[in-house]
DNA sequence: AATGAATGAGCCTTCATTCAT
DNA sequence: TATGAATGAAGGCTCATTCAT
């Protein structure tokens, strides 16, 4: 206010930013919180230890997020962000849409029993009964974003003849989703098993999920 | 106020056990345990609130079981049992095998979106991580029993000609049990959905299920 | 509730309490609040020095006290008991109003410069703004207390004929109570005085205070 | 944006001073630190807002001020010269020296209840336990000077012969000061009031003050 | 000289667990 | 054996102050 009667810009200029701007230092934050949050879980995760690993001031945690909360949504977010690209553009990656099918299968498989997701899923379906908004939103942004892909790709093979008709696309999509996750996922949420599944196993169950649903959905060769 | 108006007893009244042997008593601990656990969380259950909950002194807690995770194990264990039962004879109950699998899926979906199945399973995979065993045991006492019971059935029907050979009967068996969910439960887990579906949605997805799986494994009639 | 079925007492009877409850330890904590918050006033007083003030966990403090501003609203009531009873006895223990007004006010001025009473003052004024319930509460049940009862004693003696009519004995009562005070509680509350005036000090400033009263309401003798 | 734009200025622009000596930066604090911490007394005041309110970054107050305390006493100075000279002056006002004694007795009642005399009042209470020179200094340049200016206009009243003999007329003055705040200052004080009173209240109060006063040590016109 | 991001000590409060009764 | 008051470590968060820019 005072200053504008001074056209100068002065020593005080350079390249300032607004508190809790600078991205790298958000990224050293978010890149400490998701090394606690999935070791730890939500409530066992302390700021004090977050502060530690992301080698930063306890302070400086609140200066970059407003509390635990919004950091753990902030840190989910960058997550599924990260890998909604990569399952998103399988479906492109190939002109025959049958095909086009079993690497998006692949890629959601590859994605979901990756560390960082099974630990994402464990925390937020942990604190879903606390906190419900984190649960639905999470919901909604993540699983059923990619049901709808796969329902629209579905009613496109329809329309193209690749497909019986379908009655609901929708449980077909999730059906589709479903399959292709049997005996992967579950086991790795209750951390019954540690490791993701190796290609061969991916390949193995997307493919017994192709031939159900294609048993099912797939238009019969032939009379 | 104090003993001596009570000539008899002494070190004897009632009949004497081990610490923490009451059983009445440990029901009564693991139903408060139980509604606390399952409107809090893990981490949010208080001791002070169980302890509450089921009308007995926080010491007492600590004399039937060792500390809070113990409690929770023994909670779950509890439920578990309870829940096994009616599922697993579900299979029986019908002479017809088709049936019964169908019959098996309805037992099976009505009780894992069930209030608490919804919450215990949030509570052990929230917690998952941290303490990999109670994960681990409750995968393996729970959904990989079931799946069990269910390959054991599929291996049935294929020697009875009910279904053409499957390679990998364990697999089958996990396909079933998640397409009978398709929809159902995950919604549920994020509590995104706040209510266990009604019947005719069990009925519908569980059709559809069969209709899936007896596409890919159903003997054709006829040629 | 399951004890019922045994008329016995047995070994946990006992004279227990509820939580919070032991008189003696509540005393206990009071006394630690009373000199931390003495010292240091309210937002300087920290939990944890009344704590060990008091000889106490910390934990403990939380069992007989909401919180911060219970604890303090608590000791102030206590402390307020204590100091009125002296005050308003001491309007009876003369026969003659006009002395026992004289009383009175020396009790007053005994009381409100003592070292609590003034710690007391501090606090709440202190606090006035952001709490204005406590500044409320205090005034009304401490400083306005007092004029009411004065403003009662004056209206007795203008029936009595000792002392001419009073348009206002409410602003009337307040007069006589600041002039009791004139030079004495001043420059107590900006601790500018660190000790108690001594009794001499307090007889000749209300002597003053009863002159300059009389002057204005004193029935004239004669002419 | 950049300097590029302003050929003149370099490092001689505006004329250099020695650190935190700007006046018109210094009022700006000061009207900053006004606001909040009569909004919210000492302890809840944060340096944030000041400088929030200030419209200046949190490291110029440290240029200007030492710390927190310092800006406080600073503050509490520059409004008590602000208002002394109001009081003082209401003592010349009129030739007649008992209507002057009214003047000042209204100027200073309406001076000391107003919102922010009350505010400081209240900090500087609340704070003297733990900052005894705080106290004690705003007692000796605020409330002593007003007592030391009415005891001279006292003292030449009485030479004047407008008023009997007073055998201490600092306590005189005092009586008189405390007189005219009667049922005003204190219920401010403890925020039981939220407003100033009005003029006709004032008006009123003084007017008794004048009555009472002058009962006790004005002339008595002739036998 | 001015800035404001960073610091880290410290605050209030909670809670699993213990232990005298 | 059962009780529940007491403990004290630890948690999330704030804020006066510093310092690189």
């Amino acid at each position: 206010m005072t200053d504008t009667m001074t056209p100068v810009s002065g020593p005080a200029r350079r390249n300032r930013r607004a508190a809790g701007t600078d991205p790298e230092k958000r990224r050293q934050i978010l890149d400490g919180a998701y090394q606690v949050f999935t070791a730890r879980g939500f409530d066992a995760a302390s700021m004090n230890d977050i502060a530690a690993a992301a080698n930063v001031s306890k302070g400086t945690l609140y200066v970059y997020f407003q509390d635990k909360e919004h950091l753990f949504v902030a840190l989910i977010e960058r997550e599924r962000e990260t890998q909604k690209r990569g399952a998103f553009e399988a479906l492109d990656q190939d002109a025959d849409p049958v095909r086009a099918l079993a690497n998006f299968g692949r890629c959601l498989v590859r994605m979901i029993t990756h560390e960082f997701a099974v630990s994402a899923h464990r925390i937020v379906i942990g604190v879903a009964e606390r906190m419900p908004d984190i649960g639905r939103s999470f919901y909604e942004n993540g699983p059923m974003q990619g049901t709808r892909l796969i329902a629209r790709h579905l009613d496109r093979m329809v329309a193209e003849g690749k497909l019986v008709p379908i009655a609901d696309t929708g449980l077909a999509a999730v059906q589709f989703i479903d399959l292709c996750q049997s005996t992967l996922t579950r086991p790795r949420l209750f951390n019954a098993v540690r490791t993701p599944p190796d290609e061969a196993e991916i390949d193995h169950v997307v493919e017994e999920a192709m031939a159900m649903f294609l048993a099912r959905y797939g238009v019969k060769r032939r009379a």
